[in-house]
DNA sequence: TCAGGTGCTGACCGATCGGTCAGATCCGCA
DNA sequence: TGCGGATCTGACCGATCGGTCAGCACCTGA
């Protein structure tokens, strides 16, 4: 009874969390109404503008894990050069988009709008450094237009697959980013 | 001076097509508003709803020419079976994508909700189809999450050459979609 | 000259948005 | 018993949304 009572109090706080998440990979962001997400929850609008400071503070802290890890990567990847640092790039943001498909999903589209938030300015740089790398740094067009297609459409596509496992998609996911990013020389 | 005034009753129209167009793939459906349009174009919002029924509608008449072509490869690929479909769907969406790039930008994202409005209601049938087909009619996930990744990837990507010529575009499109559709059977 | 259609507009509508605020309720603690 | 903080709420705010409408300016053909 007295199961985690130590701090009851949070409750509210992570239903608020999952309802939104859930509802942001439905409808996105934009089409997402603070009304939405308190109604799933079974409390009032105020609630969850009691809970989070904003609209925005939301999806901060629902995107934190993801962004921390997008930032881990990023540093793995500048230890890195060339060949190797193009494979730790794959394998990484395969991993990432694996584990983070519910959270990806929910920015579906709306990524140019939220990169302008301060609070994600730097997402902006990293990506372009994963497109680079993708890219084995190298800029010829091909090499470049391949470099996004694999990665939009991993981050386009990871959240289509909810249903099965990590491990089945994740090599999946890594096989056909292999495949399509063997770029000639 | 007696160019085609045969017709001058239409300027104002295409140019709130074109503004249209060009905030749509900015800044998203929703994230545009009539205001917007009308601003850009110089006139009142009032003008916009005169010219077209009403947003929807707008978005209507700019897809239409992409869902025409779209249509079309649908028919193309139902013609063949195997391999021949495959490759007809690949070559089919790769041109599609890079003619009406900014019109798939505009979509970004905006998919999911736009899909549920009738007049857009079979292009759900017809992406399926499409996938089906990239995916060369195997149901084995590795199969159909490649296909999902290209075919995903590359309506993401194509809005982002828009200063590219078409003649570069396609082939280095092309050129990854074969890389990664190569599933091994 | 004037009737009628076309293009266009400002004012306005109801709905919904994110966000604020004063206060009600409930709690542990002195 | 009563105080204070945490939790939650209904009412409300200004802004903006898509859309409506009466009417103005202009051109054209009878």
């Amino acid at each position: 009874m007295l199961e985690d009572m130590a701090r009851p109090t949070t409750a509210t706080h992570d239903e608020l969390l999952a309802a939104a998440a859930r509802r942001f990979a439905v409808t996105g962001y934009k089409g997402t109404s603070l009304q939405d997400i308190a109604r799933d929850v079974g409390c009032s609008k105020a609630t969850v503008l009691y809970h989070f400071a904003s609209k925005d503070a939301l999806l901060c802290e629902l995107m934190a894990p993801a962004i921390t890890m997008l930032e881990e990567l990023d540093a793995r990847i500048a230890a890195h050069t060339g060949a190797e640092a193009r494979r730790a790039a794959a394998d990484g943001f395969v991993d990432l988009a694996v584990r983070f498909r519910r959270e990806i999903a929910l920015l579906r589209g709306e990524f140019p709008d939220l990169l302008q938030q301060p609070a994600f300015a730097h997402i902006q740089q990293i990506s372009e450094r994963l497109v680079a790398a993708f890219a084995g740094f190298s800029d010829r067009p091909e090499a470049r237009v391949a470099a996004l297609v694999v990665l939009a459409g991993i981050a386009e596509t990871c959240g289509e697959f909810l249903d099965i496992p990590d491990e089945q998609l994740r090599p999946a996911l890594l096989a056909v980013a292999y495949r399509a990013l063997e770029v000639t020389t």
